[in-house]
DNA sequence: TAACTTTAGTTGCATATGCAACTAATATTT
DNA sequence: AAATATTAGTTGCATATGCAACTAAAGTTA
């Protein structure tokens, strides 16, 4: 991650999850990366998801996509410009609504998440070895709950 | 988060914990700076990271600060450069190293990190809402698994 | 129908991020 | 001592991100 590490530093270690679900996530997201540089696969992480969405549910339009992969239309509007010109996706307008773009993976696009999938599958892999089932059903069970706290209204005023 | 809710459509859910984590994270986050803003405070949250830091281990160097809050180098000197324009921390040359930067946090600095602080502890609060210590636990014991299955080199090859 | 409102998507401005190439200073080697 | 290597920090280029203001199209109201 850094180049050098500083290893005669304490680290603080804190008491609630919040550091460690982001610590983790930081370091999950830079293996995976890597791995993407590794395999030599021209996509990151972000329009990955992308593409992993139109290929369950091709042709959703753009408001669509943002709510999908929890991201604001000005950021979508532009990760689907970049894929674009590499040609994974094209947007076609709505002839129903003139407003609307639906999105479509191409071949190159599909080509691109299939080479892409196994790397996805062996991050997994690596986060969850030597892990129990118990353990993940019990984390995906916190994190739901977490999740919930937030999104629920009435929780958070 | 989005304008506006797009509930048709099914979200899928995995049967793994990365896309939970990172949805999650994503959550968090932006509750996070939302409060930040609510409460008219002029930090982001990446800053609040480095002045807590500075707040607990004052003068620490650029290298130190970047490994302690995991990010580059590059990074953080533009963090620093921003929070130091607002006047919220200074470099100072070392005498010994001259190629070194120690970095103090100001008496502004310390005043907003007091003001910053209870909006971390709402967001806590609001997060382990109805979560056992137990749970809390379990969890935190599963995400040092996670960072050691990447971390621990022979494992990730 | 005309005027107003809402919606989908884009763009300007700002933040944060990392890699690679760079400068300056220190440390090491020959 | 001079040449070489390493280290700390900065900067150029690229990515992703969100808010707010914008355009164009569609829907609603007067």
């Amino acid at each position: 991650m850094n180049e050098k590490e500083v290893t005669h530093i304490k680290v603080d270690f804190e008491d609630s999850i919040a550091p460690w679900l982001g610590k983790t996530v930081k370091i999950v997201d830079y293996f995976f990366h890597e791995e993407l540089l590794k395999e030599g696969l021209d996509i990151t992480k972000e329009q990955m998801v992308v593409l992993k969405k139109l290929h369950e549910q091709n042709g959703r339009n753009q408001n669509e996509l943002a709510f999908l992969t929890l991201r604001n239309k000005s950021t979508l509007t532009r990760l689907l410009t970049k894929m674009e010109k590499k040609k994974y996706i094209i947007r076609k307008q709505s002839e129903e609504d003139r407003r609307v773009n639906n999105v479509y993976i191409t071949p190159l696009g599909i080509e691109v998440y299939r080479k892409a999938r196994p790397v996805i599958l062996k991050i997994i892999g690596t986060m969850e070895n030597n892990i129990s089932e118990e353990e993940i059903d019990q984390m995906i069970s916190t994190l739901r709950k977490i999740q919930y706290n937030f999104t629920s209204q009435e929780a958070y005023l």
